[in-house]
Order: C-alpha cells, then structure tokens, then sequence
DNA sequence: ACGGATTTGTCCGTATGTATC
DNA sequence: TGATACATACGGACAAATCCG
C-alpha cells in the first residue's frame, strides 16, 4: 500500500528551490542586508507553487540557515558551504553504494561528534526535524526534513573537514537520479521505522552519548542502505535483467558496518 | 632527552617538490610520453638541493605514481587525485586539533576499506613503504614516506567520496604550521612505536581484517594525536605561557577515538 | 658497431641554521 | 651572551644505463 510518490513532477521541485535559494545565498543574496527573493518572486521564477517554496524555506530556516520575519522577508543567517563543484566533478566517477559506504562511515562520526557538542537548543531543533519526517504527507517534503535534520546534526558536530565532506555527499545525493531511486523506498513500515531510528539517535545525542549517537545512525543508514539496494535490484530487474554493475560493490557493504547492535 | 629535530630550514623543501611535481602531472606532465623534467631541472627551478628532489621522487614512485628509468627520466605513471586541493579552498579556517579529529574518523574507515580490497601488490608495496619509514634518517624523509603510506592505504580503499575527504585533510597537513608541529614529534621511542603501528595496519589489511585494520589504525592516529598535543604545550609553554586557543578543542579528542585496544 | 650526450643512481665534503650548555 | 655540537641541505664528482646519430 502507500505507492509513494503523487507529486506532480517526477523529478521533485524541492530540490531544485532549494539549490536555487543556495545559489542565492552564496552570492551574498541579492542585497547588502542579506534579504533573500521574496517567496512570491521565487514561485514565478522557478515555476513551482507557493507551498513548494515555502516547504523549502520552512526547512531553511529550522536548520538556521535563513531566518524569516512575517511582512518584513527573508534572510540569510548563515552562509552554506560550496562544495557544489567539487560536487558535480564526483558525481560522475561514484555510485550510489560508494555513497552510501561513506555515509556509513562519516555520519556516524558526526553523529558521535554532536553528541559530546550539542546545547539544548540543538536538540530541540534536531527534536522538531524529526517530528517534521514523521508528519510528513508526502515523500517529498519527508526526503526534505530527513536531509534537513542529518544536515542539522552535521552542522552542530562542529569539525569542519567531516562537514565538508558531508556536505559533498548531501550534494551528489540531491541528484536527480537520486530522487528517483529514493522515491521508491517509502512505505509505511519503513516510515515508521525511519521515525524510531531517528528518535534514537536523537535521544543519544541529547544524553551526551557519543558511542550510542555512533551506533543508532549507523544502524539507520544500514536500514537506508538495504532498502536503496534492494530497490535498486527491483529496478534491474524489472528493466534490464542483465547489467549488473553497480552492484558489484553492494555486497562490500555489509562488511563496512561492523557493530550493528 | 633526545629532543629530536635541528633541521636547517623550518619550512621543509619536501612538500614544495612534491606539490610541484604533482602539479605538473596533474596537466599531462609536460609532453605526451609522460614524462616529468629532469632532476636537475627541478633542483634550480624549486632552488633546492638534488637529494631533496630525488627523495621526493623516490617517495612518488613507491606510491606508484611515477616510474623512473636509469638513463631514461622520470614518466608519470598514474595521475594523482588532486580534488583535495579544491576541498581545502572551500574549507575556511581549520585547527589542527579538528584535523586530526577529522583524521580519527576517517582513516580508520579507510584502512577497513583497504583490508577489505587490497591485492597482495598492494600490501607488498604498504610493506616496502613501512620500511622506509622505519629506514629515514631525518624527519623530512620520515614525514615523507609515512605520509605516502597513508595515501596509498586511502588509495586502495577505493570509495571516491572518502578518498576526496582523505585528500582534503592531507593536503591541509602538508601546510606550512603542520611542519613545524611535526618536527618536534621524533624521538628514537616514537620512531619505534611508529613502526610496531604500522605493521599492526598493514597486518591486518593483508589478512583481510577490516575490524583489526581499523582499530590499528585508530590506535596510531591516537598515539600521533597526543604526541602532537603534548608538542603544541611545550610550544606555549616556552613562548607564551598565556594562550590557549589551540586547546580547548583537544580536550575533546579523547572522546573521538572509542576503543583504543 | 661504436661513441658521445643525456639522465638517473650513488657518495662525500662542506656550509648553515638550530639547539643546548 | 657566546661557544660547541648536531642534523640537515647543498653542490660537485663519478658510475651506470639509455638513447641517438
């Protein structure tokens, strides 16, 4: 049940409002005073509706990057890191199971690292992201907070080459081909496990529990990294039966993961 | 006593050559065969000495990227990554302290990586490298082969995004404060520990342990980490007994490294 | 087949900066 | 502060290998 996915577009806008806010906000954003496009400019811009932007900017601002003022507008409060280039020239020359091999590996540390950093306000943030996934109607703005609060997590880690290099995945990540692999894995069963996971490892972060915070994301991006494989089989299977390339690397994974309680 | 390191420049020639050098492979290496300027070229274009440039390129070529024929020149044999160096402009300001925290992380995912991929070649080669390490006379050429050791385990872990990672810190690492940090980190003791360490890595990696890979490498970087924070006080301690900016982030390293053996 | 030119491989004496006393 | 000791860098000289005319 739950087929997923009835957006209007397949490749979802969200993604693309929210590279464009990014490339707005690298620039200085417009005006000296950091004051961002209206949303309304935005939406004729873009081509998208109302919601869509807003979503977006919702997610902005909860991860602190913007902040917004009714009748006043939007603006920039903190810059993101560039790494769209480095970004684009790895793209080509990854797959996604080496993607999620280094997820597996760095999240986790970010993971530990916010642990040992995070102030009460962080994981009230971070408390707020995960509520945001659960409510979620549709699997776009579910895959927008999802993103949000691991962004969240890396950001309050603090140490900035792992930020760097997290930022590097989320870019190859936010790809198109992405989304559509990731518009298949949602379904309610896994949603509901998703909320857990997420509820975990919040709860470690907020105990000051570096090893467990480690172990619960592991153990969720385990869980992302077998659903991606296993829609990525059905997609195989169902298109071309024969090319099997990307999977060569797929049964490495398991052995990346060691400790999965 | 051994107070290690008297050296007669404090900016060491070393990493001047070899970005150099990796700079000129990087666009073809002057000619379509392959191959690089002569020894000598090198010593008056860089204004150091031949033994400086031929450690270098001794270095290069054990890594496998470069190969040297008698009579012949120097050929690049495989074009290096060089993606590290655009990681490290979008980078801004980092600490060493956060380096090495960032190091703790992802070297040890690299080194399971590698026990999980590397052919006999390879370990034959981490061996070769080892040995050199042990074999250095002076810290330059140590810092040298230690740090191609490193590079080559990143090398054969294979995951892209990770690679990318490994490439930004080191090239941070090869600046010119890391330099003179390091230099006061050699003693005969240190040498030795330094040694035992890398043949526990390189152990396990040929016998395809990816857990025991990991935890060695942790294990090093751990002992390089306090041997560095134990130089950064004797620093402040001589010269300015009042700043302390440096450390209030190494007290957190600890926390990073979990089960140290 | 030969010899000169070029380039890497090896060694050593000297110069120089740094640290310690 | 000055003198001594030390580690390293530099430059030259020579050997071996390769290429080319």
């Amino acid at each position: 049940m739950v087929p997923s996915s009835q957006g209007r577009d397949v490749t979802d806008n969200s993604n693309r409002v929210r590279a464009w806010v990014l490339a707005l906000m690298e620039r200085g954003g417009i005006g000296p005073d950091g004051r961002l496009e209206t949303e309304r400019e935005l939406c004729e811009r873009l081509g998208v509706g109302r919601r869509t932007v807003r979503r977006v900017l919702e997610a902005l601002e909860a991860e602190g990057l913007i902040w917004r003022r009714q009748g006043k507008g939007t603006f920039v409060g903190q810059a993101p890191d560039r790494t769209g280039a480095l970004a684009a020239e790895i793209t080509g020359e990854t797959s996604p199971a080496e993607v999620m091999e280094a997820r597996l590996w760095v999240e986790p540390a970010l993971a530990a690292l916010c642990a040992t950093r995070a102030r009460p306000e962080d994981v009230a943030r971070m408390r707020m992201l995960a509520d945001r996934v659960s409510a979620a109607q549709d699997h776009d703005s579910a895959e927008l907070w999802d993103s949000a609060l691991h962004r969240l997590i890396a950001r309050v880690a603090g140490n900035r080459p792992l930020i760097t290099t997290f930022a590097l995945l989320d870019e190859i990540r936010s790809t198109d081909e992405w989304q559509a692999l990731r518009a298949r894995q949602r379904s309610v069963q896994s949603e509901l496990i998703n909320s857990a996971q997420h509820d975990a490892i919040i709860q470690a972060i907020a105990e000051g529990d570096a090893r467990g915070a480690e172990t619960a994301m592991r153990a969720h991006l385990q869980t992302l990294t077998f659903a991606m494989a296993r829609s990525l089989a059905e997609i195989e299977q169902r298109q071309e039966p024969g090319s099997q390339q990307d999977f060569e690397q797929t049964e490495a994974l398991p052995l990346a993961a060691r400790d999965v309680a």
